[in-house]
DNA sequence: GACAGATACCTTGACAGGCGAGGTATCTCA
DNA sequence: TGAGATACCTCGCCTGTCAAGGTATCTGTC
């Protein structure tokens, strides 16, 4: 079962960025990633991609930077800024508290 | 801290409908729950909240009736259709399988 | 009886994010 | 040479949220 979009509205960035603080990368690269690591359940779209990091480097969440393109086409890497760090650690935050407000809404228990 | 639109894109019906399943009721006391429940984190937009109305009635997940106006403005109120219940199921199921994801994606531990 | 404030509903138009559809260029391998 | 993978990018549409505006009723106070 796929995850709709406007689940994950709003938390495109923050998915982003989480990678990024491990270590710098590419766009191709990530959705990659997100589709093994979720086993296909979730990835993002590639116009969604790009916007998103339009988006980022132009708050400078984000900078980027061109690879070195051994064997194979170019490619853009991206890096996490100090800015981005703490704005990441921000919208974690904002991820836990939202997901606890909506377990304790959702549930019909009580 | 309030929690922001965007995170919550999405669940605004779900959220509805749980309130729902334990009983009709009208809008306006939904936000004013929302607001007591959540003390104060979490609120819909009246013109939101009114928006979702229409569509889960549209999508016959709900049904209104006008209720007894006893002192007071009068109230439209509420209720789950059978179709509506098992569209929460459902709707409930995702919204633990994207929680789960998104912990998964946004922890950067690993 | 006039006014404030709470209750309760509703509509319109703007905005922002996600994405379908389309495009470019490079490399590998048959 | 041509398919398929890699890798990037843009345009325009769609959908959900919300600010701003509105209406009507009831209660309490001066």
């Amino acid at each position: 079962m796929p995850i709709s979009s406007d689940l994950i509205r709003g938390h495109i960035d923050t998915i982003i960025m989480a990678r990024l603080k491990k270590g710098d990368t590419y766009g191709y690269e990530i959705n990659k990633e997100l589709r093994t690591r979720t086993n296909g359940r979730f990835e993002i779209k590639e116009a969604t991609l790009y916007t998103a990091f339009r988006r980022l480097e132009e708050a400078r969440l984000i900078s980027s930077y061109w690879g070195p393109n051994e064997g194979g086409a170019r490619r853009r890497y991206y890096r996490l800024t100090k800015i981005g760090l703490s704005e990441f650690n921000r919208q974690l935050k904002n991820w836990q508290e939202t997901r606890n407000v909506l377990d304790q809404l959702l549930d019909t228990e009580d």
